[in-house]
RNA sequence: GCUGGCGUGGCACAGUCGGUAGCGCACCUCAUUGGUAGUGAGGAGGUCACGGGUUCGAUUCCCGUCGCUAGCUCCA
């Protein structure tokens, strides 16, 4: 960073650095300073004090760093305003996120009209351009501090630090909070920022705990960052599946049906069912797998084998569950289990005749619906419900056959994404257990070590950079799960391709090997695209509702100019059916330029315009979507076999003239 | 599951400081038969999510339930 000294000259600093060490460079030791550096990309001018006693703010340009000190200042200023208009809160946490901050206070909850106060509290302090003071306590004073400032949750922070923990506080004016920085140097440069919203949330995290009032904001160092940001917000609301998918019609809820079960409607449908039997081929024909159709629902039983019951019973939609003390049902019925996972039913079908090592790997797809009682308030439009259906599969092999089955695995997957156009947006994660929570988890810490590692090796191999995360395993193995975000930002899997080491032993499977000797198969768990209704919500996401042409539910729709040409349309509409194509006439008495209007704003790929002329020559009048959409005329011939083209290669974009 | 917010015809919204409701789009009918983003006229449609309570009277106030939603917790 360069600083400018009083007399005009400039001094350029590498890195980040104590202010003390600044001051000390800087004769007077009290110094005004213009300090240049990035915050969100932008250079920003963080003209302030430079006090004595401030040796540890670290002044860092570090674009990360300086968003981080930046918000971090931000939710300072909140709480120093909470305090103001609320002697009562108590303060607990409150760390930069990204493009904003929170702060955690033990206090009643605010309505909007209540923040709209804070926010206005928060520009005083801004304006009255408080500085920022940092020091250090011994734990004692620290406690004694925070006490006295009656801050029960700082102090039960403090007290579980280390022993040996460096305890710093930063103080504006009448503010101190126990906080490891850094912060700017005053408060004067959190100029825009807006309190977004306030909701609860857990003390640490933990819903045994108290629950506190969480105030969310945005703050940045330009205006017109933070209304770009504000309108962006604004506008992914367009985006937002929950509220696209119902405006054209894919999905509806219905209160009496219930929670997390959408009903989809015929275009919602058609789209799922185009991607449906195209995995399904996809993997049969291409891929070596053999296709399952197994029951929706078992006695328990099953997943008492299988260890569902006691790693994921509260999971379950569970029937006649009435059992005693012993296991027994009072009423005599079986106690049975809506699926939750399709895993055991397809180890019976592997199990219901022998298998040689020639058979392997034996690879079972299935699109399988499943069930999982997810807490009330998960459930989110089509990426978190109750019943969904997946492309699922398990793959039986030997130990040999493992890495590269597993390969193969990522590159279906890789190759579904990239037909969804979506391969770029996602990143990958490898699941591990949590070695600090082991019950959750069947075997020992060598044996996820082991199948960890091996998966790592394969990972590696592969190529694909990935990230690690402890406590994300299934109970039976580690997973590479491939994420990617809504329109909000929030991640969710999209796919996941997971090693099982326990279950092939509770199941007692086996393979004859080539000794005549009985030997475990391993096991792959996958899905090759996913679950099909959060892969639509993010398709719908991903293109705002205009699908490509093979995914779209209605691909081509014929505009009559009147009624004089509806025999024309329906000649060309037969023509378009026997070829596959999904087509529909507009034979309302509208207007053209109302059938227009109609068509783009349902997003349909292609437009059909026939009138006089078309009819004479035996052609069409092309439109496709966007605003330069005017194909002009051609054959009815040539654009079946554009469009055919299109559909057949399942191109992400349209036909060129 | 927890803490908030919200729930008015298919959709997006007004409104009622407590006296049983309106607009636009969509829908239906009639006229219009047109050339690349909205033709005109008329009509029908709501026990104001559901169930209690307070009140002479509740869509409006209170409680509960259901649903949607933000976040937290959870997610084999």
């Amino acid at each position: 960073m360069i600083i400018t000294l009083k007399d005009g000259s400039s001094k350029e600093y590498e890195g980040a650095m104590s202010v003390l060490d600044i001051a000390k460079d800087i004769s007077e030791g009290l110094a005004r300073v213009a300090c240049a550096g990035e915050v969100d990309g932008n250079v920003v001018d963080l003209r302030t004090i430079v006090d004595k006693d401030c040796s540890l703010n670290i002044l860092t340009f570090d674009a990360e760093e300086g968003k981080k000190a930046f918000r971090h200042t931000a939710a300072h200023i909140l709480a120093q305003a909470v305090k103001r208009l609320y002697p009562d809160a108590k303060c607990t946490i409150g760390p930069a996120i990204e493009d904003g901050f929170y702060y955690d206070f033990d206090m009643p909850s605010l309505s909007r009209e209540e923040l709209d106060k804070i926010e206005a509290e928060m520009k005083k302090i801004v304006k009255e351009n408080i500085a920022i003071k940092s020091f250090t306590l011994p734990r004692e004073e620290a406690i004694k501090l925070m006490e006295e400032k009656g801050e029960p949750y700082k102090v039960e922070l403090i007290n579980d630090l280390p022993e040996d923990a460096v305890l710093s506080f930063y103080e504006q004016g009448d503010f101190t909070d126990l906080c490891a920085g850094p912060h700017l140097m005053s408060t004067k440069p959190v100029k825009f920022f807006k309190l977004t919203s306030s909701s609860g949330a857990y003390w640490r995290g933990n819903s045994d705990n108290k629950m506190l009032t969480r105030i969310y904001g945005t703050a940045f160092t330009k205006k017109e960052d933070l209304e770009a940001r504000l309108e962006f917000l604004e506008n992914i609301k367009k985006r937002d599946h929950n509220k696209l998918g119902r405006d054209l019609e894919l999905f509806t809820t219905v209160d009496v049906i219930g929670q997390g079960l959408p009903l989809m409607m015929p275009k919602g449908a058609k789209i799922i069912q185009t991607m449906q039997r195209w995995i399904e081929d996809l993997e049969d024909n291409e891929w070596g797998y053999v296709r399952t159709k197994t029951p929706l629902m078992a006695k328990s039983d099953l997943y008492k084998l299988s260890d569902h019951w006691a790693h994921y019973k509260e999971g379950m939609f569970v029937l006649n569950d009435d059992e005693d003390e012993n296991g027994v049902s009072a009423s005599g019925q079986d106690i049975m289990a809506l699926r939750p996972m399709t895993c055991p039913f397809q180890y019976f079908v592997y199990k219901a005749k022998q298998h040689s090592y020639r058979d392997l790997p034996y690879r079972m797809g299935e699109t399988s619906t499943l069930f999982r009682n997810e807490d009330s308030g998960e459930m989110h439009g089509l990426t978190r419900v109750r019943q969904f259906t997946i492309s699922e599969g398990h793959l039986i092999c030997t130990p040999e056959q493992i890495a590269d089955e597993f390969k193969s695995c990522v590159s279906l997957a890789k190759y579904c994404l990239t037909t969804l156009g979506v391969e770029e947006d996602v990143t990958y994660r490898m699941s591990k257990w949590d070695p600090n929570n082991t019950e959750k988890y069947m075997g020992t810490a060598e044996d996820w070590d082991r199948v960890q590692d091996a998966m790592r090796v394969i990972l590696d191999e592969i190529g694909i950079e990935y990230t690690e995360e402890d406590g994300e395993a299934a109970f039976y193995g580690p997973k590479l799960d491939i994420q990617a975000k809504n329109v909000y930002g929030k991640e969710d899997t999209m796919i996941t391709i997971q090693l099982d080491m326990f279950l092939s032993e509770r199941f007692d499977m086996y393979y004859v090997d080539k000794n005549g000797e009985k030997k475990r198969p391993y096991i792959i768990h996958r899905t090759s695209m996913g679950c099909y209704e959060r892969t639509l919500a993010w398709l719908i996401e991903k293109y705002a509702g205009a699908f490509p042409t093979w995914l779209a539910p209605e691909q081509v729709r014929i505009l009559p100019i009147s009624e004089k040409f509806h025999a024309y349309g329906e000649e060309i509409l037969k023509e378009l059916k026997k070829n596959g194509i999904l087509a529909t006439m507009d034979d309302r008495a509208e207007k053209i330029g109302y059938k227009i209007r109609e068509a783009r704003l349902e997003k349909l790929p292609y437009m059909l315009v026939v009138g006089a002329n078309e009819e004479e020559t035996k052609t069409v009048s092309v439109r496709k979507r966007g605003e330069d959409g005017d194909l002009g005329s051609m054959e009815l011939s040539t654009f079946i076999t554009k469009i055919c083209e299109e559909i057949r290669t399942k191109s992400l974009t349209q036909m060129e003239n």
